[in-house]
DNA sequence: GTGATTGCAAATCGTTTGCATTCAG
DNA sequence: CTGAATGCAAACGATTTGCAATCAC
């Protein structure tokens, strides 16, 4: 399922700030956009191969410095130094990854700003940043570990 | 300034989980224990090499897995897919960076749980881990910051 | 047409592995 | 003495860079 919206975000984002709209951009940003959540550089171009077969890994790269760049995507940290790319979707985001089928859901994450002063108080730090990263189950993942893995998987929520 | 309280701690630790005591190992854990804060791999080398020349930076490697499946040093992921490797010192710790020189702090970061019960209610995941940095100045830093360095760049806005 | 963009091959960087040597108990 | 631990060299995987060919405007 695309998301005819995104996609038009993204590439009118990008155009806006001077980037001109090739095929490579196109196809990787309906990669992106058309994607339940965050992928590899490797799986983007896979996808994106589909609608560009000779596109290539670095473009795949070039293009998310430019989308992170713009905050249109964001990069997501993994375990092993490798990272996932997702749609950045509402303002001040953090993702929850989904330890099963990896989808990487953004969620607000203004709470942290009580932390923060508590951060403040505890260490004397005067805090300009932080990084969080929530993993667990999500729902569709919950129904199928629950309801024993029979085969099927038919009821996905969404 | 070396803190002998936490290398005796984590040299026990070890040698109670069954891992002899090397040359090799005590010079790591003595460069871990009197740094500031987080350290690279090569940094952690080349402090434990004072002590022990020959020592090469795969048993630096080889050592942090061991001191971090022992939960008595975290891995903090920072930007680019590096990581740096701090002692752990409180139980449900998590660390703040200082942009400036790199030491750091561990916190309490209980709070959050405020926030995984908003995420749970946000997105339906099951939260079963997360990952939280901060980065700031450390106290120094921001006196030295203040204290403007004499010669330049006086009024850096924020 | 012209500068931006692309893609290949090769380089880089942090980290891991194979294996023969050395060390701790 | 014997298995655990070490260190070198080489492998590895993700990402970046040099450069000539190609594309968007």
């Amino acid at each position: 399922m695309p998301q005819p919206a995104h996609r038009q975000r993204l590439l009118r984002a990008m155009t806006d700030a001077g980037y001109s709209s090739t095929r490579s951009r196109r196809a990787i940003v309906d990669a992106i956009t058309s994607a339940p959540g965050g992928l590899t550089a490797a799986a983007i171009l896979e996808r994106a191969q589909n609608a560009h077969p000779s596109l290539g890994l670095v473009t795949v790269y070039r293009t998310l410095d430019i989308l992170s760049g713009l905050g249109l995507v964001r990069r997501i940290h993994m375990e092993g130094g490798c990272h996932t790319y997702a749609l950045a979707q509402c303002a001040h985001g953090h993702h929850i990854i989904c330890e099963r089928c990896h989808r990487a859901v953004e969620f607000e994450g203004c709470e942290l700003h009580a932390l923060e002063n508590s951060v403040t108080l505890q260490t004397g730090f005067r805090i300009t940043d932080h990084w969080l990263e929530m993993f667990g189950l999500c729902p569709s993942c919950q129904q199928e570990a629950d309801e024993v893995p029979a085969q099927s998987d038919c009821l996905a929520a969404d």
